[in-house]
RNA sequence: GGGCGAUUAGCUCAGUUGGUAGAGCAACCCCUUUACACGGGGAAGGUCACAGGUUCGAGUCCUGUAUCGCCCACCA
């Protein structure tokens, strides 16, 4: 017997030389599994993208949680026959990788990115992405995934630029991406703007203030924001508000606080009547609420009174300054004009940017937009529609399935998307100005050309990874074999942000759905409930947790009872007792080899121990079951609990006195049960601790193949 | 304001199509029995949030209530 069994498992000797023991075999690629007769030629595909990584830093457990996901079910399609696939890759992230290096620019050496301009900012950029790239791929094979790092991709790298040039174009062509000048999400710290969807509100107490524009103006009008009103244009009641009835459709002049302002009083159902006064005063250009009231009532949107940084652009006393000491200076003006009515505490819901924490302003812009309310040429349906279609049908299913409304509740509210972004980091908006002609898609020969500043949300080119990282826009035979996708697993929280993007530019660009399943899992969180995060230093890394216990066994305890899309507390208790079981597993491999090594692995077996085969076939059929309805945390618990309570507490202990007694047929048949049993649980245990199993597999007699990563699944049926 | 989810043993959670409640950890008792003390054996612990309903039978299905959590909208 090995000498290895000798001693209590050691994950951390074993982890690094198995994982690059598999990798030199080139096993985690498909083709190489063929070229070397693992899969057959004809053997269906079964494929996953790994949701890339953002190249900001590190890993977290939730990613360590998607990876044991995923490579579950990579290991178990591998192990079933599939022709497998899992394609590795990193995100560039823009908004989020600019700006953690502009912080640190800042930090060390006091510039902001326009003292070292593009160039040099991409430069420092990309040196930083490179870093955490190869942090990322430590971590990624750290965890056991089985990827296959030849088709790894990068988000912003040669191939995908071009798929998102291509598309760009594509939806340019299709009327889908417009130029419009509307209200924007401006982010004044970022200085860029961003989308709906990466704003985070925060509740902060407020005034609420109750004035009158002038001393003859009739109507009392409330506000939060009185440095804003020098940019009113009107004011909007009720229309069956009698109070105000009288004054509908009037003009009024006033000069507030040095500026002067003209004033329509307009009549619109949107207004409550109930809250403060009855009437809004419009801000169209700086409020989207207003701003679609003014459209209504053809009220002028030109009226600019902020800047991008925040600052106000009237004439006057509030010239040039800040908007919170513009609204100082607004309430003082007011109070000594005698105009200010009223002043009281309120709650406000504050727009803040998800990525820099600035306060969001919004302001007119021209921006770059994809409509999805009109109809796609070709498809008689909308992008809307194109998104809905395939969930609504069950082409698509979301796990858990109660997700499928959270997302179609989503998309009924959806507005166009605004896909440009004032950064400099990313995918450069494919479009040349010269004079007025614009060119889209691939840059045009001659001189005078100037490309478009922006660049394009990042999001933007991950709505296309499933089938970018196949190699398209090229007809790539991966393209033809892999596509659409079996499985997409990600955290419930990028539903909206990944999942609904991937589904529209998939059946754009190809008239097909991108995945056919999407898993959801949950947020990953301390011991007490709270959130990991590094401001609360409660972050579990996942480099630390393996040295500490093993790869195999963070994996187990992230797996357990996890039910799909629902969030989980982790400590290192619950993965010290996986780490327990990896040593109990040691010792029952141990055990089974030192008793059975070199025996018959396939005398016959009395009666009673072939009863016990057949449970253990019963329980392999019930967790294949498991894993093929997505239920790995049964599947896994199950697997574990026949190890330790089944194999090592019953079978083993009634062995003892078989095989130290005198009957030799029961003696052969118990050690032939033992190994076969032991076999089966190494193979069904493999997908979820691949590690230890693939250990304990090399010392086995019933080692069939060079490593049980590619070995057979130990179930009757054949491949479905 | 709209939507979704949760409520099961001290704690964390499972419970697949309805069939007399399960695991891990913690706590209690015993055991250093040569696979394993990263262990073994034993005992204890729950009117499955509450109120109705459907059913021969409900933790599971339906209706309502309460509490907690999350998402979306964002009222000036």
């Amino acid at each position: 017997m090995d000498e290895k069994f000798l001693k209590p498992y050691d994950s951390s000797a074993t982890e690094s030389r198995i994982y690059a023991e598999w990798e030199k075999s080139g096993l985690f690629n498909p083709d190489e599994c063929i070229r070397q007769g693992v899969t057959g030629t004809d053997a269906p595909a079964y494929s996953v993208v790994l949701p890339p990584p953002n190249v900001t830093g590190r890993l977290h457990m939730g990613h360590a949680l998607m990876l044991a996901v995923e490579d579950i079910f990579i290991r178990y399609k591998r192990m079933r026959g599939f022709r497998t696939l899992w394609v590795p890759g990193t995100d560039h992230a823009a908004i989020a990788t600019q700006s953690v290096v502009e912080k640190q620019i800042k930090k060390d050496e006091g510039l902001n990115r326009h003292d070292l301009g593009r160039e040099e900012l991409l430069k420092r950029i990309e040196t930083f992405a490179m870093e955490s790239h190869d942090t990322i791929v430590s971590q990624l094979k750290t965890m056991g995934a089985s990827l296959d790092w030849s088709r790894e991709a990068f988000t912003l790298d040669e191939t995908r630029s071009r798929a998102v040039r291509t598309v760009f174009k594509q939806m340019y062509d299709a009327g889908l991406i417009y130029r419009g000048h509307r209200i924007v999400n401006w982010d004044p710290r970022g200085q860029t703007t961003i989308s709906d969807d990466e704003i985070v509100y925060e509740e902060r107490a407020a005034k609420l203030y109750t004035f009158r524009y002038s001393k003859d103006f009739p109507i009392p009008v409330a506000t939060t924001r009185p440095e804003t009103k020098v940019g009113d244009v009107g004011v909007a009641v009720h229309p069956d508000d009698a109070r105000y009835k009288e004054f509908v459709g009037k003009e009024y002049d006033a000069v507030f606080c040095d500026v002067p302002i003209h004033i329509k009083v307009v009549a619109d159902k949107e207004v409550d009547p109930a809250f403060g006064t009855g009437a809004v005063g419009l801000t169209p250009a700086h409020s989207q609420t207003d701003w679609d009231i003014a459209d209504r009532h053809m009220l002028s949107h030109e009226v600019i009174v902020i800047n991008e940084i925040a600052k106000m652009t009237v004439e006057g006393r509030l010239h040039g300054k800040k908007t919170t000491e513009a609204r100082e200076t607004v309430v003082e003006w007011l109070k000594s004009e005698g105009l200010l009515e009223k002043e009281e505490d309120t709650k406000q819901n504050v727009a803040t940017a998800e990525r820099t924490g600035g306060i969001i302003e919004p302001l007119p812009k021209l921006q770059w937009w994809i409509e999805v309310e009109k109809e796609v040429p070709g498809r008689g349906k909308t992008l809307k529609e194109l998104m809905l279609e395939p969930v609504r049908s069950g082409q698509i299913k979301i796990i858990p399935e109660h997700f499928e409304k959270t997302y179609f509740h989503w998309i009924e509210n959806l507005r166009d998307w605004c896909i440009s972004r004032q950064i400099w980091y990313g995918h450069r908006i494919p479009v040349w100005y010269k004079g007025e002609e614009i060119a889209v898609g691939e840059a045009p020969t001659g001189a005078g050309w100037t490309q478009d500043e922006d660049t394009l949300d990042t999001w933007f080119s991950s709505g296309l990874w499933t089938f970018s990282t196949l190699g398209w826009p090229d007809e790539t035979a991966d393209f033809k074999t892999y596509h659409p996708t079996d499985l997409l697993e990600t955290g419930y929280d990028i539903l909206f942000f990944w999942i609904a993007r991937m589904i529209l530019m998939t059946e754009f660009a190809l008239g097909t759905i991108p995945f056919k399943t999407v898993y959801l899992h949950g947020l990953v969180r301390d011991a007490s409930g709270r959130k990991m995060s590094k401001s609360l230093g409660n972050n579990l890394d996942p480099l630390d947790i393996t040295a500490k216990f093993g790869a195999d066994a963070a994996r187990m305890a992230l797996v357990v009872g996890n039910t799909p899309g629902t969030d989980m507390r982790m400590s290192e208790d619950k993965i010290k007792g996986y780490k327990h079981f990896a040593n109990k597993l040691w010792n029952i491999a141990r055990f089974v080899l030192d008793n059975a090594k070199d025996t018959d692995p396939v005398a016959p077996l009395t009666t009673g121990d072939a009863e016990i085969l057949s449970a253990c076939d019963t329980m392999s059929a019930d967790i294949t079951r498991d894993i093929e309805e997505f239920r790995v945390y049964m599947a896994a618990d199950k697997i574990y609990h026949y190890a330790w309570h089944e194999l090592a507490d019953k079978v083993l202990e009634e062995s003892k006195s078989i095989l130290s007694g005198s009957d030799a047929v029961a003696k052969a048949s118990r050690q032939a049960l033992l190994i076969t049993l032991l076999d089966r649980t190494l193979r069904l245990l493999h997908p979820f601790m691949p590690f230890i199993t693939e250990e304990i597999y090399q010392s086995m007699p019933t080692k069939d193949s060079k490593f049980l990563m590619v070995a057979k699944w130990p179930i009757k049926s054949a491949l479905e």
